[in-house]
DNA sequence: CTCATTTGCCTAAATGCTTTAGGTATCTCC
DNA sequence: GGAGATACCTAAAGCATTTAGGCAAATGAG
């Protein structure tokens, strides 16, 4: 009997794959036991219950996310820096499809501190230091790029832009350059 | 024995009250059976399956939702109007988060056709007569808003903006301010 | 009113995912 | 080489989905 060399780490890693192959609803212990051919009876030593495998797929996602929009943000500020980390949240939504999608699962509060959570929240306010904004209207800015790169990534991921014109890349580029010009004219009181 | 009266309808009915009590993705056969004091089977005869029951309450959702939009944007228009039809999708989320996540249920080509999204479309364009955009930047315009009221409201709905100041409501507020100054000046090329 | 038909709901059974309990085989390292 | 830890197994129970086939209640024609 070889054994089959499971660990957390790998499990979790092949349950993002399967998420991006399959849908990440369609995640199941049974599917990850077959793609390593052994029993579904053995995961239970390396992950607590189906939940536990969905919530370790969401936190991998949530730091691949910020560790790419970390190396865009590098370097760059103002329309550059906003832009780039657009592009990385909706690159990568296309890319991994399956982990994207998990990055919205939701998490309880132990695993979200645990998450990559905050660095994200962190780096929406660093491009924003790009622009001039006191607060509240910085966390009212922070709220709508969230709702925006959210907003389209997960219509455009769902088909709602794709046959029909224009281009999802004009409309995205379109929506940036008004995203900045909001940022820059952010209206008073 | 009894009939309980079942009818397509009022499953669907009761369905999307489901959604609303435990979630859409709990949406199941089994419960919707229990809460009729039925066997599952006997749903068989109304629904041809779980999905079918699920597409059906997507559209209930999605023809709802349509309904209050249309009442609210009669007799307004510019800022007004993108307010009050803002409201409606976001009021509507918050009294309804089952049912609201059934509108973003992926649809057949079929199934779509068949739902009020064609309504939604072109109210939203509606709106956008109010202010001064011509094609393709009008397109552009639609999947912006799309993305800022789909974005905010499944953000919101999550816990995104709960526990921290400023209030939600303030955002949302200081948000279609923000949108309604972008439609006004949308950036040329 | 009665009988035939349709319709509504049932039982039964197969399939598949989740989870727990407890056992055997394989590695590690002294 | 043997002790102990670890990896994977079998077995079984619980619940959701789906199909097949059957009895009973409603319907309506003569």
């Amino acid at each position: 009997m070889v054994r089959a060399g499971l660990t957390t780490e790998r499990l979790v890693r092949a349950g993002a794959e399967l998420a991006d192959e399959v849908g990440f609803e369609q995640v199941t212990l049974s599917a990850l036991a077959r793609r390593f051919d052994v029993k579904v009876a053995s995961l239970y030593s390396h992950l607590k219950n189906s939940g536990d495998l969905k919530t370790r797929i969401a936190q991998l996602a949530l730091r691949e996310l910020a560790d790419r929009a970390a190396d865009a943000l590098a370097g760059r500020a103002g329309k550059d820096a906003l832009t780039a980390f657009a592009d990385v949240y909706r690159d990568y939504a296309r890319a991994h499809p399956g982990r994207y999608a998990a990055t919205r699962h939701p998490l309880t509060p132990e695993a979200a501190a645990a998450s990559a959570g905050g660095r994200h929240a962190a780096m929406t306010r660093a491009i924003l230091r790009g622009y001039d904004l006191a607060e509240p209207d910085q966390t009212h800015a922070v709220r709508l790029l969230g709702s925006v790169f959210h907003g389209y990534v997960s219509l455009e991921l769902a088909g709602g832009f794709s046959h029909s014109a224009p281009d999802s890349q004009e409309s995205w580029t379109r929506i940036l350059d008004a995203l900045d010009a909001t940022l820059r004219n952010w209206p008073g009181d």
